[in-house]
DNA sequence: AAGGGGCACAACCGCTGTTAG
DNA sequence: CCTAACAGCGGTTGTGCCCCT
């Protein structure tokens, strides 16, 4: 239920009316005015209990609305800007083991809302999907993703950790992973996001997960030792019952690689564009990629 | 300079699970 | 145990901005 009924009166006095004005519930984007007094009663009292809070607070609006616009927006800890590389490769990762999972993705993504995510994934993900003339729940996709898109952004954070030093999102205390990974989206997956035994898990309760992503990034550019396929691009065993499973700090000899593609992440002259370093729009799939995908995945 | 298209993001909607009375 | 209210989640839409033609 998301909107007060509110009195229905037959005859209404000036009190009454001045009720049901009161009752009126402002929709679309919240003024300055509006966020201010959220934050400031928020501060005094702290969240919980939307409905009444939005009355109590004077704001002609839903709880819902008043608990998306301090979740989503004003809470101290957002994180806003760009989505960055690592918090990319994390999202594809874990999008892979959760599907649209958005509120569970996001705890691995400190300051990061599930709408943050989910917007993303709308516009960076489904577009690429749609470039390849594929679905982003088909199992070519997937594959795409997992053996074109997640190297090359590994590649990138590589090069560029390799540059500036380490980067903004840390994976502290992560000598080693549980962390499993399946291919096609199947998941079987030893990750929770508070209070468990991962490695991914902060020490302390109440503050949101780190992400290993240091551990992924070591992952996805493990050495190939053995048979690709034919285009040197997959490692042995891809196919559509290939699957592997193993610990981040023990990966498969020959699981990964830069995948067999002859990566020049860096070298702005080359043919290849990426998505750009600010998590922005580009055009990240080049056409042999998408040749590739549409006849051998 | 103007218009159109695409993109990013904020916000809403509807459904479901949870909780309190 | 039942029911209504609430909280949370995922899907969808609306809107403003930017870029290209």
């Amino acid at each position: 239920m998301d909107v007060d009924d509110g009195n229905c009166p037959q005859m209404m006095n000036d009190d009454q009316e001045d009720e049901m004005e009161m009752e009126e519930l402002r929709r679309g984007p919240w003024t300055v005015e509006e966020d201010l007094i959220l934050i400031n009663y928020i501060s005094l009292h702290g969240e919980g209990r939307w409905n009444s809070l939005a009355h109590l607070a004077g704001l002609k609006r839903t709880g819902k609305s008043c608990r998306l616009r301090w979740l989503n927006y004003l809470r101290p800890d957002v994180r806003r800007g760009n989505i960055t590389l690592e918090e990319q490769l994390l999202i594809l990762e874990l999008h892979s083991r959760w599907g649209n999972r958005w509120s569970k993705i996001a705890q691995y993504l400190p300051g990061r809302t599930d709408n943050e995510i989910k917007n993303y994934w709308r516009t960076q993900v489904q577009k690429h999907a749609k470039q390849l003339k594929c679905d982003v729940n088909s199992k070519q996709f997937k594959d795409a993703m997992q053996y074109l898109w997640m190297p090359r952004l590994v590649e990138r954070i590589q090069a560029t950790s390799a540059t500036s030093g380490p980067t903004a999102v840390a994976s502290p205390g992560c000598s080693t992973s549980t962390i499993t990974t399946t291919t096609g989206g199947g998941c079987d997956n030893n990750l929770e996001p508070l209070g468990s035994s991962s490695n991914w898990v902060p020490e302390n309760p109440g503050t949101r997960a780190s992400c290993p992503i240091s551990e992924l990034t070591d992952y996805y550019r493990l050495p190939v030792t053995e048979a690709q396929d034919p285009a040197g691009r997959f490692c042995s065993g891809q196919g559509s019952s290939y699957q592997f499973e193993q610990s981040l700090a023990a990966p498969p000899e020959g699981y990964y690689s830069n995948y067999g593609l002859d990566l020049q992440p860096m070298d702005q002259s080359n043919n290849y564009q990426y998505m750009d370093g600010g998590g922005t729009s580009g055009n990240f799939w080049n056409v042999e990629d998408i040749w590739y995908t549409n006849h051998k995945i």
